[in-house]
DNA sequence: GGCCTATCTTAACGTCGTCAAGATACTTAT
DNA sequence: ATAAGTATCTTGACGACGTTAAGATAGGCC
């Protein structure tokens, strides 16, 4: 409550303006979504100048990168929370909940995250490590489930697949095309789903 | 080859421009990405006035609108080319094909599709009903795989199941975090993944 | 032939990302 | 302590964007 307005500010130096852009874009990134995301806004939010930010990072795009970042890392934390002790099927459908539980209360972080934006080709390193640490984490998870080493080719197919599942579930449910009716909890819609998988294999289905 | 250049055109009034449009923004399309397609540049390279568009389309959101919409309609169409006679699970196989080989055939126009421009309350009329028909085509594939009514709850279930994992599988090679090594055709990298899923259930994994 | 209206153009506004140049204040060496 | 040096922030400007308002052009209908 001190420095919001025009350019009521004590002090001509901020200090940590870096990490006052991040949180700044991060909570706007929810209302405004990933495309109209500005970096003026950001700044104004601030209470900055639109060019101070170039002083911390390179353009918008690092800024959002870092922001895209910080959702991984954040994925990476929760899936990092999973209970290792129960038994391998509990353990995956806890993954892949909070999976989707993380895509549902950050909608718009998470289409950032996939989002067009960055195509592997033009990544912040930040952005490609963050991402990697939770990509690491599907894959031991997967690891514990199927009792592999975590580099075996199986576990990178299973990792692969069940990444696929959860991740275009909560993809097509944010995006809107499929959605969660309204009284059902997100872990019974998810179970449902997995339902309608098994029902694929075990009747006449893939196999 | 006639009226590329600046302003070398031989009528005053074009005739149907909305379809160029369209055709030109599709192809400008996949060269730079759903985020960075311009109204202006499109006009431009039709070789019309940037404020032409607004004749034919209420703003930039209305074209890539129909876009998309256009996407969803070859998508169905695509879908709808599957062979109906085999056995369920080679049907359920080649829909799943013909929907990964058309988002990696069309990756901008796929990212647009399932875009954040587009959350299913703001949408244009013709893209719902494009999509509907897309999805649709999807039920009616699990109809048949499951030999189900169309509207049978177990349908509704097993068509987000197969929907949920070839969107996300598709999404992710997209995006870069998964990779098709580039001598493994688009087919067996399909199967493979398929694979991981059966391993999870088959082991000792979700059932 | 003359009006009507659809179609296209020019002009302009506000916002955006970004660069160049100047102002300010913290840091460090002397 | 003070001066130089540098990191930090500001002002000013440019081009591209989406969009609106007002004018030019021409095809359709009487």
């Amino acid at each position: 409550m001190s420095k919001t307005t025009d350019r009521a500010r004590d002090t001509y130096h901020v200090g940590n303006l870096a990490p006052q852009l991040i949180s700044a874009a991060r909570s706007m990134l929810e209302e405004v979504g990933p495309v109209k995301l500005s970096l003026r806004a950001v700044a104004e939010r601030v209470g900055v100048s639109p060019t101070a930010a170039y002083h911390h990072y390179a353009n918008r795009a690092e800024l959002i990168g870092h922001l895209a970042a910080q959702g991984f890392d954040e994925l990476a934390v929760a899936l990092a929370a999973r209970d290792r002790h129960g038994p391998g099927a509990e353990t995956l459908r806890q993954s892949s909940l909070i999976y989707f539980r993380f895509a549902r209360t950050n909608p718009a972080l998470y289409q950032l995250m996939f989002g067009p934006e960055f195509f592997t080709g033009e990544m912040i390193p930040a952005l490609q490590a963050a991402r990697e640490r939770a990509f690491g984490e599907l894959r031991s998870t997967m690891a514990e489930v199927l009792t592999c080493p975590p580099d075996a080719p199986d576990v990178r197919r299973a990792a692969r697949a069940a990444w696929s599942f959860t991740h275009g579930l909560a993809s097509l449910v944010i995006h809107g095309v499929l959605q969660v009716p309204p009284n059902v909890p997100e872990d019974r819609f998810l179970e449902s789903s997995l339902q309608g998988l098994e029902h694929l294999f075990a009747g006449k289905g893939v196999g």
